[in-house]
DNA sequence: ATCTTGCTTCGACATACGTCTATATTTACA
DNA sequence: TGTAAATATAGACGTATGTCGAAGCAAGAT
């Protein structure tokens, strides 16, 4: 994907530190087990908004209460839905007194954008290390 | 989320465009269908598989029959697969003789990772705005 | 023309998933 | 102790999903 076509030549040649695990090279099977389960855990749309809704909320937790509220949807399917994300590791529930109050776990999101951004640095709007080029580890 | 708990204080305070869409306020109902319909597509291993033997093929591109090989699962099956990538505007496939070629779309990538990136954007290496502070566009 | 190869579509099937109601569990409070 | 409130678990039910084999479609080869 470098020389003999007309797309960005970053000039690099041992580009794998530098490229995302997705795009770098192809995911090996276990990771790509592991990675699937976190997307798929996303992949609802009540569960992202349950996410949303988590992590925007005022003190970076909210409790099941002020989940529950904004959907339709009964308490047990809110239940069944923040067990899918704590077992995907997004999301921490920590009990206080009769309310149970979840958080999202940053380190998680952090590394799933580690596996999607550097596929685009180029095209983003991010700034990516400017004379860059030679930033090749080892 | 930021001056009254221990968390870091950006001193933002017309915060939402430096967040990500996830943690900056709570996804709307169609953003959140729209965007879980491309974390669906990704929460599968076969396919999470795929999207990155693809985009780490060389010349950006890979024809079926290059995928095909890589697992123990029929044609009609890695079909249906591509299908899925391709309806979620993942990936984009095009004829050239007998064979099929698919690219990754990186702006599909792209955006997708600017829904994550910013959530994370003080803990990760990723060089943010130095000085920044400033950017909060008008 | 007909055959072959690469890929997609179709139809069927088993399993996984989202939702519900009913029931359990935990904690607070009278 | 007992009752009420906030969550979680269990079980059931319909729909969606991943997989396959068989059949269809293009495009080159004979």
């Amino acid at each position: 994907m470098s020389k003999q076509d007309g797309r960005v030549d970053l000039g690099l040649t041992s580009v794998q530190e530098c490229w995302s695990p997705l795009v770098g090279e192809p995911l090996d099977e276990s990771r790509a087990a592991e990675l699937s389960r976190v997307f798929k855990a996303m992949g609802d749309p009540v569960r992202l908004r349950l996410l949303s809704l988590i992590a925007s909320h005022a003190g970076g937790e909210a409790c099941v209460c002020d989940l529950t509220d904004v959907f339709e949807l009964t308490g047990p399917t809110i239940s069944h839905h923040l067990k899918v994300l704590r077992e995907a590791g997004l999301i921490t529930g920590e009990r206080r007194g009769t309310w149970v109050y979840y958080r999202v776990l940053p380190e998680a999101l952090g590394r799933l954008s580690e596996v999607l951004t550097p596929a685009t640095v180029s095209e983003l709007s991010i700034p990516a290390p400017a004379q860059g080029d030679a930033v090749v580890g080892t």
